[in-house]
DNA sequence: TCACCAAACTAACAAGTGTTAGTTTAGTGT
DNA sequence: ACACTAAACTAACACTTGTTAGTTTGGTGA
């Protein structure tokens, strides 16, 4: 819980702006104003546009990457692996949703890290279908196609920055819940 | 299947440049360039910038507006109407998987049509709410939480544009159907 | 051959872009 | 009183942006 500092708030004002408006839309100018100081100021503290981009993205994928590497080596069903990528996002989601927006919308805009950041993703992927394969050869999972289940359930999940804000009457353990529960189960009687 | 103009051609390999990086990350240069010629000749087809966005947007919108109005005014069950739904996703995206990444993801850059689309789109949500509250209350669906079920269904139907073109060994057809197995009987054995 | 026209071109514009350099301000510990 | 420092400022830079004006090119029908 330590405190933030001057350049904590500019990354984090830089999200919220990123959020509405995607990361080649926003300008120093803009980001100065909502902080209300002069746009050479913020190089006081940053070094540039692009490295606010790389503090968004590349920390959280690499939350995303430790939480999944837990819950692999765990001797979950694979059922119950899954319920935790479905609670592993709605955490993450919620403490930050600003930077999932650019993780999700943003990313293609990274320059240096940008490799780095695919790479962690096609790991993630991989991971998850994993899991998901694994559930089929133990009949845990519907011998359909592991891809369509994979992709249902990632863009899903993906997209949670954009509706968590809207429901702060759900906390994460409900949403999590009830999301797993219709992900998994369907939604037919 | 009139053939394609000019203006056409300009429209569309924009939404290509559009989907890869964003209405404004891709300059009118970028854009003269993926087509062969100079930035002020795209001026002799088109008026601005702006009117390529709302060329690709606003007509994808009616799109789906219109195709949720039929599956409205149809006799058919809840979990039908929800099966047409997935199937008019699957459909529209096929033919424009780079005008749906627009739509997706630049919508908030439309000027003079952005309170229209918007009309549309809450139109299209609160129809989509709808038929899964007749759902529930016909005892066609589970009684949990039905912007859950929308907000799931929605973000992953949203998200083709980014699968259908890695997967072109699928139909229509066929990803219409898989799509409905998993989204309405889940994934569990 | 001539007029026409779609569609390209060159050249330029005013405004906005990220960023740098150097300076001022106000507060803190000695 | 003094030096130090975090954090703001003004002014400017080189470049890029969307767009306009006027011109050239090459093909088509009369």
């Amino acid at each position: 819980m330590k405190q933030e500092t001057r350049k904590d708030e500019i990354i984090n004002t830089a999200a919220k702006l990123f959020k509405e408006k995607g990361y080649s839309a926003v300008t120093m100018r803009d980001l100065a104003t909502a902080m209300g100081i002069k746009a050479a100021s913020l190089y006081n503290h940053i070094n540039s546009k692009q490295e606010i981009l790389k503090a968004i993205i590349i920390s959280i994928a690499e939350e995303f990457t430790s939480g999944m590497n837990s819950i692999i080596q765990s001797e979950a069903s694979s059922i119950s692996k899954l319920e935790s990528i479905v609670a592993l996002h709605v955490n993450i989601t919620s403490n930050n949703t600003n930077g999932m927006a650019s993780l999700n919308n943003d990313w293609m805009h990274l320059e240096d890290q940008l490799d780095y950041y695919l790479q962690l993703r096609n790991e993630y992927e991989a991971n998850f279908l994993g899991i998901i394969n694994e559930g089929v050869t133990a009949s845990e999972i519907k011998n359909s196609n592991p891809e369509i289940i994979m992709f249902s359930m990632l863009t899903t999940l993906r997209s949670l920055y954009l509706w968590i804000p809207k429901k702060e009457d759900l906390n994460a353990k409900n949403l999590g819940q009830s999301l797993s529960e219709v992900l998994i189960s369907g939604i037919n009687n």
